[in-house]
DNA sequence: AATAACTGTGTATAACATACACTTATCTGC
DNA sequence: GCAGATAAGTGTATGTTATACACAGTTATT
């Protein structure tokens, strides 16, 4: 309160802030993160408030976050800057900060609006692990939907709306399994860790697509680290795996699409998502654990 | 070659590099992302070619990569400049770039060797299941002992050295199970997707620490967002386990430490270990499948 | 010694995020 | 219907960064 005369604010240190800039945001700088996280997170929840005294703003701030959004999934998160931003819109950089109060929000809204809400796909009840797995697909697909969002820290974003309605649709698989709400917190952090975890390359390779670099570069950037372990006397059992690997794996495209020898991502990823719910699935057959 | 003399390099059109400064590496800001990654890789694992003409350098590119990690370490990603660099060493910001051609290179480094080699463990030969557990714990250990690596998309990095020793470490866990080559990738990528995905609440709770932040801001601050779920309708199931959780959660701190009723974060990794475990063991003891 | 090939330094520049002051439009209370 | 009050967009300025470029001092090789 009482900060409303123009030119106010010592702002104490703080030069134009550390701009920790470019493409993500890096830690927060200083020590602050509780203070800042919760304040974000009050940007994503709470709409902004318009009071009714001044002229109506041009825009809404869902066509900021829809411009940003559209940047970011042409050029990726490089790409998206506020005078890129602005200029989509047809207004002046500064005028963004009338509706975010900084990049960060902005990302912040971009980043919920991107996870968007899992398609309700009718509630079809068809127990729990085949919705779980429709719902670890379609996580999936919406991560190489959107590569750019793996290019930020996840953890520091603060978790809005569309983030937790991943987690219900989640939890909703489970709903009638009579787990304990512990049991279905911790099946949550299994699955999604593992998705997360194991969608890194092919959201790495999707990203490389929409940036015009064709499948076969990419996969023989990402082969060519690997196949340094062969014959490399540090890396015995890789090294077998690869040079052998039933039918001889071309040193190029290891993990990628290669119909030869070495499964797919795709198999990659069905392969052990059967494992993870296999392992819930003795979990609930037989719950003599805890 | 004829790259030497100095004053040369037309460089086409691009300015100082689109500058994707700031914390991390966004994208590769164009579409060259494939002979990017390699050149990146070729550093990585190409020591630096000493040539033996000029002055000997007075640093080691490890030294820099040292400073670096330091830097890193205490104050994030975020602190980590080219300037903050070289003053830690007593050297020019420029001086830097004889031993590292852009801050991505470096950081690149920084990446591997932040990432160490597994400890041999002496090789202790207990089985694979309990083998891969230490590992599993292991790898976490190491993720949150370097907060800061989560703040980089880890696919974008080359594959160094010791990144592909955890691979290693990990394959030789299942050395003579007598699987399949294939099945060994997928189990790795299983097993280490799941540690990657699911430590993201740790890391970011060690990073709050490492920035001074008291684990009770922290966990205010997360749980927050999540407390948000209670009684929206959006959220049904959420909303019902996070109020009722046997024995009622403080809407404060979902996951942390709390002595009270939700679980830790350990036993949550823990629980999620041992379910992925139970599929692979499963998959081992009935290897019908495929 | 002469020189080529380096090393570290100093300076310059472009991209960014964002602070600040200003002009103009719009609503509210009289 | 008018006088403020207040907000929206703009223009300009600043500090931070990465990094290009040219130069001065060094050293192994000729």
């Amino acid at each position: 309160m009482a900060d409303r005369s123009p030119k106010r604010r010592p702002r104490s240190k703080k030069p134009p802030a550390p701009s920790r800039a470019g493409g993500t945001r890096a830690t927060t700088s200083q020590g602050e993160i509780g203070r800042d996280l919760q304040m974000r997170s009050e940007l994503l929840w709470d709409g902004p408030t318009r009071p009714s005294r001044g002229p109506k703003p041009a825009l809404r701030g869902d066509d900021v976050v829809q411009a940003a959004i559209r940047i970011a999934d042409s050029n990726g998160l490089g790409a998206l800057t506020m005078h890129a931003v602005a200029e989509q819109l047809g207004f002046t950089t500064m005028a963004l900060y009338r509706y975010f109060p900084s990049k960060e929000a902005l990302i912040d809204a971009c980043v919920d609006a991107a996870l968007g809400t899992p398609s309700r796909r009718a509630a079809a009840r068809k127990g729990w692990r085949l919705e779980m797995r429709d719902w670890a697909y379609a996580k999936r697909a919406m991560l190489c939907a959107r590569p750019w969002l793996a290019e930020l820290p996840f953890v520091a974003a603060p978790h809005g709306p569309n983030w937790l309605s991943w987690h219900e649709a989640f939890l909703q698989t489970l709903a009638d399994t009579g787990m304990t709400p512990e049991d279905m917190m911790d099946m949550l952090g299994l699955v999604d860790g593992f998705v997360r975890g194991i969608s890194d390359t092919a959201i790495s390779l999707a990203r490389a697509r929409s940036q015009g670099v064709s499948d076969v570069e990419w996969a023989k950037a990402v082969g060519a680290d690997l196949s340094r372990a062969i014959n490399d006397a540090r890396y015995p059992v890789l090294s077998a795996i690869l040079s052998s690997a039933s039918g001889g794996v071309k040193a190029d495209a290891p993990l990628p699409t290669r119909g030869g020898r070495m499964r797919s991502m795709d198999e990659h990823f069905e392969f052990g998502l059967e494992r993870v719910l296999d392992g819930i699935q003795r979990y609930m057959d037989a719950p003599t654990a805890r």
